[in-house]
DNA sequence: TTAAGTGCAAAATCTTTGCAAATGT
DNA sequence: ACATTTGCAAAGATTTTGCACTTAA
């Protein structure tokens, strides 16, 4: 059950289980899609700004959720997968825009490109990538 | 001369030679390297802040800049090189991000991953890395 | 019970808009 | 001279902070 899918992630990561924080991954998981404060803000009722910021931050940091940047500078929240670890929440997905219907998804790629900088450590690579999604191609 | 040069570039755009697009074009090719609106404006000295945003915009638009948004929200503004064409200013380079000296550069690439997703069509790549640079490693 | 989480008020940024004055060609 | 650009005032959006009240364990 969703319940318990929710209860355990919060318990797992050592987070106490408030109202705000269970509404927010409830949506999360019921919507598995990236979302923007805004949206989460209309599922979840009323909640402050500030909780919800609060929310998102502290699932931020015990990885539940990372952050997308979009071109525009706006940001959306996505739940991570389990291959999300340390700093790497970018680990064999990319964040795609669809330019025509504007919707953002997390997509698993199958060859994750290797890059390779001389003399330049790479942590972290986060890839954005804008075009047409699979409905308004 | 610089001058000559920024004069020939914001001609070449179809854009009026003010003293603020002089002053901000020059401050771009001159540190050539990529800039937040703050940075600018130090070195412009007085100017609005909605003046440097519209240069800004207008410089974007015609393909002088690109900008950089950061993973923590921030965003800069680099000056393209020529390979920048139509609406993907992010061909053959990535951004890089120290987490070390926090310093942000544009760097060239050899191979440029080539990206594929069936059924998508994707038009630009934006890739953002963090790491250590070549100074802090 | 008490440490942690929430709501409210307020502030700090960042970015945009409208309009009158100044500037470029 | 006229269209474009700039500065100023103001507003909207996003994110953060401080503090008192509430809730989870």
């Amino acid at each position: 059950m969703l319940r318990y899918k929710i209860e355990k992630i919060l318990k797992e990561k050592k987070l106490s289980l408030t109202k705000s924080r269970k509404k927010v991954l409830k949506f999360f998981i019921k919507s598995s899609k990236p979302l923007s404060l805004n949206q989460i803000r209309l599922f979840v009722g009323k909640m402050d700004r500030v909780t919800l910021f609060r929310v998102l931050n502290i699932f931020e940091s015990k990885q539940i959720v990372h952050k997308i940047r979009l071109e525009n500078g706006k940001t959306l929240y996505a739940l991570c997968k389990e291959e999300c670890e340390g700093d790497n929440h970018n680990h064999n997905h990319i964040h795609f825009q669809c330019e025509n219907c504007n919707d953002v998804s997390c997509l698993t790629i199958e060859n994750f490109p290797v890059l390779k900088i001389p003399n330049y450590t790479l942590n972290n690579i986060d890839i954005n990538v804008t075009g047409l999604c699979i409905n308004c191609n």
